[in-house]
DNA sequence: GTAAGTACGTACCTCGAAGTAAGTAGGGGA
DNA sequence: TCCCCTACTTACTTCGAGGTACGTACTTAC
């Protein structure tokens, strides 16, 4: 007997740890390379493409149109178009982004305060 | 001007968004598609590799093996090994490991709490 | 006239992430 | 006797993430 009721399908939540669970592909596209990044900082305010392109140093044209598409698809970014020449196209948090980015600013603010640590743990391992 | 100060070096914290922070390196292998996972299991107590290995769906020995390697490497998972015959070996968090999984439990029980939502936004989208 | 910016789409190519499979060395069970 | 279990390592292979580069349609600036 095991000590977990796998319930498959859309009834309850998912499970991470089962492979064919969908939960599985959320996580790979919101801890993908840029995603993250990507979302924390649209966590600071609505950005342009170009704009985010700036903010996030290194992500390619290709990369960052691609990221958007998907955390668009999943329900985490809204993008919005105004209707001027050229079109000015902004991209935001929807209330669902809200509420993964909050638990991925905390892991890069984390990150960020004990690289120290983690390099001084590299250098000794 | 630029309204950032941007200290290259070893000094302050990190900036995960210099694509030429150490802290980039870190993320990636935090947030790699398997280390996630692992470091979430881990979480709940030591796991010898083979119960990781079954606590963790779909992984392969090469692939567990490997992000255990590195996560030991930058001082989030200890490695214990009991000199019996075969030789035991376990794996736990350390404190530093502690630390991020933190965030990264909260981030999968979030995905898998909102999981319908996003499968709605999906469908939607 | 030419260059640069905006917001992408598309084609091509590379390199590494990840899967598969097998080897290792000892011990225990059928 | 032979296979399975543990805890990996190594070799081979594949597939797709991601980089580079260019096109588009329009505007502004020099």
């Amino acid at each position: 007997m095991s000590t977990q009721v796998g319930l498959s399908g859309s009834a309850g939540p998912g499970d991470a740890f089962d492979s064919d669970c969908p939960s599985r592909a959320v996580l790979d596209h919101v801890t993908s390379k840029w995603a993250v990044l990507v979302l924390v900082a649209l966590s600071r305010g609505d950005h342009r493409f170009s704009a985010l392109r700036r903010a996030v140093g290194g992500v390619s044209e290709k990369m960052l149109a691609q990221t958007l598409r998907t955390l668009e698809c999943d329900g985490f970014v809204h993008r919005e178009v105004a209707p001027t020449t050229p079109p000015q196209v902004s991209y935001g948090l929807t209330a669902l982004g809200h509420g993964v980015t909050g638990h991925l600013t905390g892991l890069i603010r984390w990150i960020e305060e004990q690289l120290p640590e983690v390099s001084a743990a590299r250098s000794r391992g």
